[in-house]
DNA sequence: GCCAAATAGGACCCAAAAGGTCTTGTTTCC
DNA sequence: GGAAACAAGACCTTTTGGGTCCTATTTGGC
């Protein structure tokens, strides 16, 4: 349906409830999975499913043992939300034969969309990579977000796009 | 996993051949469903379906009877991507809670990223709306498309975004 | 007037994927 | 040594999409 999976969101708003509770690098604050089940209101086991993607990931970092917990390896400034919609959903491709992939659709030769799709495909990624999770998550307005740090031409593209 | 339906998929193509047989408005031709399942390689059945599809989002004409078969109701040049992606996707929104839903989430009193996603999906929709179905089955160079009707700045978005 | 061809519309079944939970093992502090 | 917390994986359940089939309706040709 063209929606990502609730994981991802879940992510978001825990990565979010991350930064405002602290726990940030640097500091040695951490947050525990339990305490942001209930700051979040996301079941436990899901959180802590989450967070483990999340540290696969390289977005967090887990401190084991007792008064052990989880903190941001980045602030959410610098995190495109590419990058959590990748860790949860896999590469953004819209279908399943682009990018080059020859082999699977028995249809290639008489196909007149073969290879179309990656323009289509590049501009979604785009899109993403110029939104950071820190955008999604604390600002009141979205014309006061900092622009992200390697792609500055991502918030002309997203302002261009919102007036659609 | 961020992909659309193979319905999906196998509408652009189904809609680039009918084009290609010259099915359009205006000229008396048609094209039969086994005609376009024969010429595409996909399962018959699946055709039908799609052509329904098709049919009740206003993209093609059914022409009933025996010679009946589908036409184009506009040249593709005119089919905004987003078009068919919501006839067979759904409205294009990446999680449930945005665009001013209220109900449905119960952590929504403490929820930090409460219709923040609005953008995002904005964006992604102002990206498929930008390229026609047109731009994605005939031309054989990106650079050689037409500027869709509507927004000028499609191209230079999606030209940008390809670099990134 | 009858038959064949083709769309229209819906119901139905199957398979794959995602979501969520649980169990076990490991580490660290008190 | 015990408790607290992360780490990793297996498992089950549910949902959704994909695909097929059936019936009704319409139209052209004989």
């Amino acid at each position: 349906m063209l929606r990502l999976s609730k994981l991802t969101d879940y992510a978001v708003v825990v990565l979010a409830r991350l930064e405002q509770d602290g726990a940030l690098p640097g500091n040695g604050r951490v947050q525990t999975a339990p305490g942001l089940a209930a700051a979040t209101g996301i079941a436990e086991p899901t959180v802590a499913k989450v967070l483990k993607i999340l540290g696969a990931a390289g977005l967090v970092e887990g401190v084991r043992g007792a008064r052990g917990g989880y903190r941001l390896m980045r602030p959410l400034a610098d995190v495109p939300l590419s990058e959590v919609i990748v860790a949860f959903d896999g590469p953004i491709a819209l279908t399943a034969c682009v990018d080059g992939g020859v082999g699977g659709c028995d249809a290639e030769a008489i196909c007149p969309v073969r290879g179309r799709w990656d323009p289509v495909n590049a501009a979604i990624r785009g899109a993403l990579s110029g939104i950071t999770v820190a955008a999604l998550a604390q600002p009141r307005f979205p014309w006061d977000l900092p622009l992200p740090a390697p792609a500055n031409t991502a918030h002309p593209v997203a302002a261009t796009l919102v007036a659609e």
